[in-house]
DNA sequence: GTTGTCATGAAAAGAAATTTTCAGAGTGCG
DNA sequence: CGCACTCTGAAAATTTCTTTTCATGACAAC
């Protein structure tokens, strides 16, 4: 095989599969940054990656470098063509796209409004709700509107693992009624409502309240009115390059409640998990009996 | 004097009135092509100038460097600043928390995936698949395994406005022969498959190849087996310092193919979503008087 | 012409980087 | 449980790079 044509980053790529645990550390670490994370010592990259040197002249070698010299003079090369030619200098995202392709424009954007959302937010709301929803005593209750239906699904489906006395209601409002009857005291109610903002969640927020359950809102900059009865409430940035909202962000904010709700009970988790496990383990023996 | 503000190439000319003729002739050759003729050894770079390594050492003495390796390492610092990815590492993303917070360590683990993503992503499948979606004569058929229902639900929820002929497999698998059993030759099929794979995707991706459906599957870096059998293939970066994966940047992916679909049918779309819009009215409006 | 100063590179010395070897850890399999 | 296998990094061996030393030659001043 010859490396002559395709750039490191295909080599890397191409060869991803067949690498091996330290190996696809380090392929990461390099590609994290590219091309400029290879301009070192071979000393220099495998401590950035963690791996020890041989692992990178492995590596290397098993791209189809001669050595690491080798390797490093391909980079060179490449970082050479970045930069004497200046339109791949503005197109560093996605390559071989114009730069104004849409995948660019909604990086870009993605950014923007990871940034401004993480400024806005409260690292003590962040953290107060995830003590919340971490306490089992507490029954849990989502709901997301027509978009935002998927969102709540998403966070439901992963805190019904983590932990128990977990509640998805539908996006249809016509069931809403017996979940409200059954809330007690303390119980969390996990809004979605999202620009459109649907009147219905104002109804559902003051019928939660009157049951004595704590509300949480993940709306946008412009505010739900259901934000009004809300414990907490969580402004997500959600401006796109397109006729939609993005919500990206708020699945990112979700994310991260979800890995700081299951790291402060990782015991529990863990056995749950496992159970989980084999019960799935048995429903696919199930189905290849049936 | 300092080099540390200024630029290696602000630093060579300020001094190069006390260089001498060894010393200019290899100052000039860093001048041009700069910075990338500093990237190798020294003995490449001397002879490049055609000088001595000795007179390299002097010069970047002169210039006030402490050594040709500290040279190297701010004429490094350059390269990346020139071309580093318009992501370049945060310390910290939200304020008034530490580094170490989790969202803080979210948001490094994202734009880290986004980058990935992006620099493996090849434009011509995207600008393909955008234009496979929107070729509205082909039916569409969506489907994810337990955790990735969500992300299935919510690109069937925006595809089902922008276009007819749409339809999202339910992630219990005893429903989908029949639907497989209406797939037409040149029907799509988007499959969301990632990590634990379900084996029952390839048994869907196998039924539906065999109708004539051509196959689209969103992946992690690992790749699904069901991407044997795909027309094309998404491999997404899904690593967060969680337990979990991260569905970020799928769910980004998906926007912005969203986007390119619907931009690329605005006129249709557009009248579509009106008749939506006054739907929705009517559906309110019932419920109302009921 | 002599002398001193400086610039320069060959070569040696010293310091790093790169590659190879090898043993322990981990993993899968019978 | 033991065997075979692979992966991995510590450490040694090797190569290359960097710095220092020093001899030579150019040039200017006297």
């Amino acid at each position: 095989m010859t490396a002559a044509s395709k750039t490191v980053s295909d080599v890397i790529h191409s060869h991803f599969g067949t690498l091996t645990r330290a190996e696809k550390q380090l392929a990461e670490s390099l590609l994290d940054n590219y091309p400029v994370s290879g301009l070192g010592s071979i000393t220099t990259i495998a401590e950035n990656a963690g791996v020890s040197t041989p692992t990178v002249v492995r590596m290397v070698q098993k791209l189809g470098f001669k050595g690491y010299p080798d390797f490093q003079a391909h980079l060179h090369q490449e970082v050479e063509a970045t930069i004497s030619n200046p339109i791949a200098k503005h197109d560093r995202w996605a390559s071989n796209a114009p730069g104004t392709h849409i995948l660019n424009r909604f990086a870009d954007a993605i950014m923007g409004n990871l940034r401004q959302t993480l400024s806005a937010l409260d690292t003590a709301t962040f953290d107060n709700v995830a003590s919340l929803l971490s306490d089992r005593k507490r029954g849990l209750y989502f709901v997301g509107g027509r978009i935002t239906g998927a969102l709540a699904e998403y966070f439901f489906t992963h805190m019904q693992v983590i932990r128990p006395n977990t509640a998805l209601l539908s996006s249809n409002s016509s069931s809403w009624p017996q979940y409200v009857l059954n809330m007690n005291p303390g119980d969390l109610l996990v809004i979605f409502d999202i620009r459109r903002y649907e009147q219905e969640m104002v109804s559902l927020a003051t019928a939660a309240r009157k049951r004595g359950a704590e509300i949480v809102v993940f709306t946008d900059q412009w505010g739900s009115p259901a934000a009004k009865l809300a414990r907490h409430t969580f402004r997500v940035q959600i401006e796109a390059p397109s006729a939609w909202d993005s919500s990206v962000i708020t699945l990112f904010i979700v994310e991260a409640l979800i890995e700081a709700v299951q790291s402060s009970t990782w015991d529990e988790t863990k056995e749950r998990m496992k159970t989980l496990e084999g019960l799935f383990e048995q429903t696919r023996l199930f189905r290849k009996l049936s």
